[in-house]
DNA sequence: AGCACGCCGACT
DNA sequence: GTCGGCGTGCTC
């Protein structure tokens, strides 16, 4: 539905909408003042008056999106009540492009839209003072079809081609006209505003600076997605490769035809802190590095980045998933990397999954999106069955590498000795790597020593006094920790319960305790550890991943961090200490995240001329993901889970929508959760699970309960849960998130 | 998110 | 008698 006001040009209108970046339901109305009429544009950056203080915000615009996602209009304020907007800031305003992706996230995610926005903005407002000014250049001709008035003529003698850029106010003063005029000829495509002060840092990368030798199907593939690139429309291609297949090389041809093109490219990449051999090789194809976005960037990087983001002298933004939000020029090509990584969901704040937004986002920006993954998620390749995603294949591993062979162990009948987690087997197959002068590496994703630690004479546990959680015992800091909150305590020396002393004992393998294991079964070899906690920060995983490659590291031990997409020529083992770690609990997707996991840490061995070799420690061997790992065919136990999950309509053939109802009072969430189990939704299509205690119970001293919505494919969750909240309401002391598309069911 | 308003406890 | 705790509610 398009509102009449929509298409009433702004400069005349005596109101308009400002969007803050605060939680509030939508935008506040401002009036125009005087000075401002001709001259104010939606996504203009303003100051507004807000109670007794001043904000800052952006003029706001209605924007069209789907019936089910449109949030109910806000009820219309006096014309009386009206303050007038403050002033406007000399910023570039932000794109209608931009505008609607951030109605769009928000509508989707049920999020206030302020908070949307506040991603958008983090880099830009701060500081605002120092903000470089925008000028004015003259980028093209005026087409036949703009009529040359006087005003626009001394504009055009006042700014001839090739001259630096100049302010508004220089220009108007200069050509003696308004500021319309100028935004007129903007509008024509004739000038281009652009950010003023130090020149972009970002060279430009060269499309054509170290081109690759692309053979057999690589060619093919990347040619499908150079045509992608061609098209500038919207299309979507999930670009499934094993590790070593050349996924990268592939879709940075994509970004050598956007680059040839004049567009700008996004790429999300997972854990972009993790990233330098990936940086390494956009270098050696484009000749220079690439911008990067994440959110521990400096002050300062951030705003150059965000700038050049702006003006579209950054080509290419590399980042995680807040690279979304960037202010793109000309957006030409979006690619996620490893699109089946959970840690493109953002669980705090707005929730929202990086991934699919960013399909929304190449939408809106009329540009293709390749999604790339050696073992796409369910999500993904049921969109390549309905036919929304086109599908592109590598099957070789490059420079004719085999995939790595992988073995079971069964560790009913290969026991560890008693205290300890390494089988014979895996002990045997190391000494036997080490001993022919290769790496090998022992992998289990978990940090510290031990998950449990209980006292043998009465069975206390150690638990979080905040959390429903055990304390991981870090030996090496010599404290129980909380994996879930920041609380850590000294390791006890008698129990708190019954006051036995030295009966406290450590239960279960954490990553400290393999390598206990490992210094004492491989005493000659150089081990490192590789641990979120023990490597952290970009220069310190280099400087780890470097000794690797230098062959100064015999034996790696590591968590998650290992499984990332490094490249250890050397490495031909890979133990998996526990492949039965993340089977348990009720998670929808634990089989396959497990595949996934394992499959990644997998791909780290035998990349070079040397065979690689897999080993899986496991107590259900004949569990299948075990046989999937073992067999190599993710296609059949995909498949598989699609037949499991499409009975009962779980993702991707249904949708859900999970309410986490909590408070620092366990009655208060039991009431709330009661209450919204009272007022839930029913209908043919639309089932509401719960309220159940969450499997985290307590975090960080709030108690939580569950709700899941779950419907038919064709219904959309938003409307329905606009409904529901908005018959309930809460006292202060609870609160109620929402999470459309739920990842994690802690 | 901030900030004011408002209604109940320990202090000059 | 006041200062101040933070629960509730509003900001166009």
């Amino acid at each position: 539905m398009v509102q009449s006001s929509l298409l009433e040009p702004l400069p005349s209108r005596k109101r308009v909408s400002v969007l803050l970046p605060l939680p509030f339901p939508c935008a506040l109305d401002y009036a125009v003042p005087q000075s401002l009429t001709d001259s104010l544009a939606p996504g203009d950056v303003v100051v507004v008056p807000l109670g007794g203080r001043r904000e800052t915000g952006v003029v706001w615009e209605q924007t069209v999106l789907p019936v089910d996602l449109a949030p109910p209009p806000p009820p219309e304020i006096a014309a009386s009540r009206l303050r007038p907007i403050k002033e406007r800031l000399d910023l570039p305003p932000l794109s209608a492009e931009l505008r609607q992706f951030i109605d769009w996230v928000a509508a989707y995610t049920l999020a206030p839209p302020g908070m949307v926005l506040a991603m958008a903005l983090r880099s830009h407002l701060r500081g605002e003072q120092t903000a470089p000014a925008v000028g004015w250049m003259r980028v093209g001709e005026p087409p036949e079809s703009l009529r040359m008035t006087p005003a626009r003529r001394a504009v055009l003698d006042a700014l001839s081609h090739g001259a630096p850029p100049v302010t508004m106010a220089e220009l108007t003063q200069k050509a003696g006209v308004g500021v319309s005029v100028v935004r007129g000829l903007a509008d024509a495509g004739v000038l281009q505003s652009m950010l003023m002060g130090p020149v972009s840092p970002f060279a430009e990368p060269d499309p054509s600076h170290n081109l690759p030798v692309l053979e057999g199907d690589q060619a093919l593939a990347a040619g499908e997605l150079r045509a992608r690139v061609d098209e500038r429309a919207f299309s979507a291609t999930l670009l499934e490769g094993v590790t070593g297949s050349g996924k990268t090389e592939i879709y940075l041809e994509a970004v050598a035809e956007c680059l040839a093109q004049g567009r700008q490219t996004l790429v999300l990449l997972p854990e972009i802190a993790l990233s330098a051999q990936w940086m390494d090789r956009f270098a050696r194809r484009f000749g220079v590095r690439p911008a990067v976005w994440h959110s521990e960037i400096g002050q300062k990087a951030r705003r150059l980045t965000w700038a050049a983001c702006e003006d579209g002298s950054a080509r290419v933004i590399v980042g995680a998933r807040s690279a979304l939000f960037m202010p793109f020029r000309d957006l030409g090509l979006v690619i996620v990397d490893e699109e089946h990584e959970a840690v493109f969901k953002q669980e705090e704040g707005v929730t929202y999954n990086a991934r699919d937004m960013a399909v929304v986002r190449a939408r809106l920006a009329k540009a293709p999106i390749v999604l790339a993954s050696a073992t796409p998620s369910l999500e993904t390749l049921n969109n390549v069955e309905t036919g929304r995603y086109r599908h592109l294949v590598l099957t070789a591993r490059h420079g004719g590498a085999a995939m790595p062979e992988t073995h079971l162990i069964d560790m009913r009948e290969n026991p560890p000795p008693r205290g300890l987690f390494l089988s014979p087997v895996l002990v045997e197959a190391v000494k036997t790597r080490l001993g022919r002068g290769e790496q090998a590496m022992l992998f289990l994703n978990r940090r510290g020593y031990a998950p449990l630690t209980l006292c043998r004479t009465c069975g206390h546990r150690m638990e979080c006094p905040h959390c429903t959680s055990w304390l991981v015992e870090h030996r090496k800091k010599r404290v129980l920790a909380c994996h879930y909150c920041e609380h850590t305590e000294p390791v006890p020396h008698a129990c708190p319960t019954c006051g036995a002393e030295d009966s406290l004992t450590a239960i279960g393998p954490g990553i400290e305790r393999i390598t206990e294991e490992a210094r004492s079964e491989f005493p000659d070899a150089r081990i490192m550890v590789m641990a979120s906690d023990t490597i952290s920060g970009p220069a310190a995983t280099a400087e780890a991943v470097g000794k690797i490659s230098r062959r100064e590291v015999d034996l790696i031990i590591g968590t998650q961090i290992v499984a990332k997409g490094w490249h250890f020529p050397h490495l031909t083992l890979v133990g998996v200490v526990d492949a039965d770690l993340g089977l348990g609990g009720a998670d929808l997707r634990a089989g396959e995240r497990t595949m996934q996991l394992l499959h990644q840490v997998a791909g780290r061995a035998g990349r070079a001329e040397a065979p690689g070799e897999v080993l899986l420690q496991s107590f259900t061997p004949e569990h299948p993901v075990m046989q999937a790992l073992v067999s190599g065919d993710f296609a059949a136990f995909m498949a598989e889970e699609a037949d499991q999950r499409k009975p009962g309509f779980w993702p991707p053939f249904g949708r859900l929508a999970a309410l986490i109802v909590s408070s620092e009072n366990a009655d208060a969430a039991d009431n709330a959760a009661r209450q919204l189990g009272v007022s839930a939704p029913h209908g043919n299509g639309i089932e509401v699970l719960g309220p159940v205690p969450a499997p985290i119970a307590v975090l960080r001293g709030r108690h939580r309960r569950r709700l899941l919505l779950r419907t038919h494919r064709n219904i959309a969750v938003q409307p329905i849960l606009r409904r529901w909240l908005g018959q309930v309401t809460f006292t202060s002391a609870v609160r109620v998130d929402v999470d459309v598309d739920p990842i994690s069911f802690m």
